[in-house]
DNA sequence: TGTTTGACCACGG
DNA sequence: GCCGTGGCCAAAC
């Protein structure tokens, strides 16, 4: 397989929010200094379940689904937020600005080591 | 090798 | 609050 990449570091920051939390592209994305949110979107495009990345915990700056429809089913995104306590209407997170989760916020022992 | 697309964001109207 | 435009970097064709 390739090396790491950014793709890893997106990965990490994705699996350190925390549960019931969201977090946007853009926030990853400027934490991780792409320079470009898409990026981000590339990166989970590449990411397989089996590396237990929550990808339904992302999404854009508008708190929207936006990936729903690359998941194995498009209400599965919204299934596993609301399993989570995430109250998603319209493929929209309600009160998505107090669920927002910043990656400099659930920095953690596990990250400083990256 | 150049063009197009992509799970986007910021800004202006 | 929504719509259109520009910019960003990387991978696919």
């Amino acid at each position: 397989m390739e090396q790491p990449t950014y793709y890893d570091l997106v990965y990490a920051v994705a699996r350190q929010v925390p549960k019931g939390r969201v977090t946007t592209y853009g926030a990853i994305a400027d934490f991780l200094a792409l320079g470009a949110s898409r990026m981000v979107g590339w990166a989970l495009n590449n990411c397989v379940p089996g590396d237990g990345v929550p990808a339904h915990r992302v999404v854009n700056r508008k708190g929207e689904l936006s990936g729903r429809h690359h998941f194995a089913t498009p209400t599965l995104m919204q299934e596993l937020l609301e399993a989570e306590g995430v109250q998603v209407e319209n493929d929209r997170v309600v009160d998505f600005k107090n669920l927002f989760w910043r990656p400099s916020e659930g920095l953690g022992d596990e990250w400083e080591a990256f």
